[in-house]
DNA sequence: CTGCCACTTCAAGTCAACTTGAGGTCAAGC
DNA sequence: GCTTGACCTCAAGTTGACTTGAAGTGGCAG
């Protein structure tokens, strides 16, 4: 079993100390021991984070993803509700899309005001009716992705 | 000119009267006068505000919304600005679709466990490498979206 | 004229996911 | 054996977009 020192699990996931101590903190991952004061964690845990960032992209909240490891620590993931966020996912999508494409309109559109633009308006409306709103689940999470390249 | 009682702007855009009051704070909307204390908001605001919802739902932050409006209130959108942001829009839509297939995967995937599914694992190792990971730039934001029914 | 109550202001609170800082510890290198 | 400095803990701070609460006001129905 390789024991890895907490800034090399930081170097090699791309996550900051600090936050894998967050991350135990809240249960999203665990040492498998201590050198001193020191934690150690197994190599899986690289895995874990790849999870848990997989999680994060998806739309899940840490509390979410938590809940998706067994108390044993393996995955126990909910097909449903990686069926419910697969939709969720889908309907973003279509949102995303529909206003990408009224953004490259805009940008392209000769009008010299883009409220004299059919097109923006049409896409405006849309956004008026709520049909390209904001998500209605908290779905998406922006982050600051320091992904820091470690010292 | 059409004067609306901020609890009529409120019901009709769906967005909570505090939110309309600090987004007024903001800069993002003006109310066109008073009546008493009240504020009076002509409907064009109702415009306005679906173009902030627009704008927030392509992942622009409140204070660039607000950069988007010119000193005296029109609209003034920076068309190399919303080029970047269409293009941006494209590579959060790649990266939602690839999340979305695995997804999809994995929640019809018969394996027992997820980890054994080679899908599944290809997928965390496009994430684990970023290809998937969160967006780069605070690109989406996930809100509340009480859209309460008002009264 | 009076009272109601929807509006007002302003300060403070909330939420998620972290980060930062002060002060402490201890394994390892010299 | 002693210093070094990377790690530790715990509390507090940060950010963005709001919400909540207390205390005040004034238009209008009765």
């Amino acid at each position: 079993m390789i024991a890895l020192d907490i800034a090399e699990v930081a170097q090699r996931s791309g996550v900051p100390a600090s936050t894998l101590r967050y991350y135990e903190e809240k249960g999203l991952i665990a040492a498998t021991g201590r050198r001193g004061l020191r934690r150690l964690f197994d190599a899986a845990v690289l895995e874990r984070l790849a999870l848990i960032a997989l999680g994060q992209t998806a739309g899940f909240s840490l509390d979410e993803i938590a809940k998706m490891f067994a108390p044993d620590g393996r995955p126990r993931i909910d097909r449903k509700l990686l069926s419910a966020k697969a939709d969720d996912l889908d309907r973003t999508i279509r949102r995303m899309t529909a206003l990408r494409e009224g953004l490259r309109h805009a940008a392209a559109c000769p009008k010299p005001s883009h409220m004299e633009c059919p097109t923006f308006q049409r896409l405006l409306r849309k956004a008026a009716t709520g049909a390209i709103g904001p998500a209605d689940q908290r779905s998406l999470r922006s982050r600051q992705t320091k992904r820091r390249k470690t010292r």
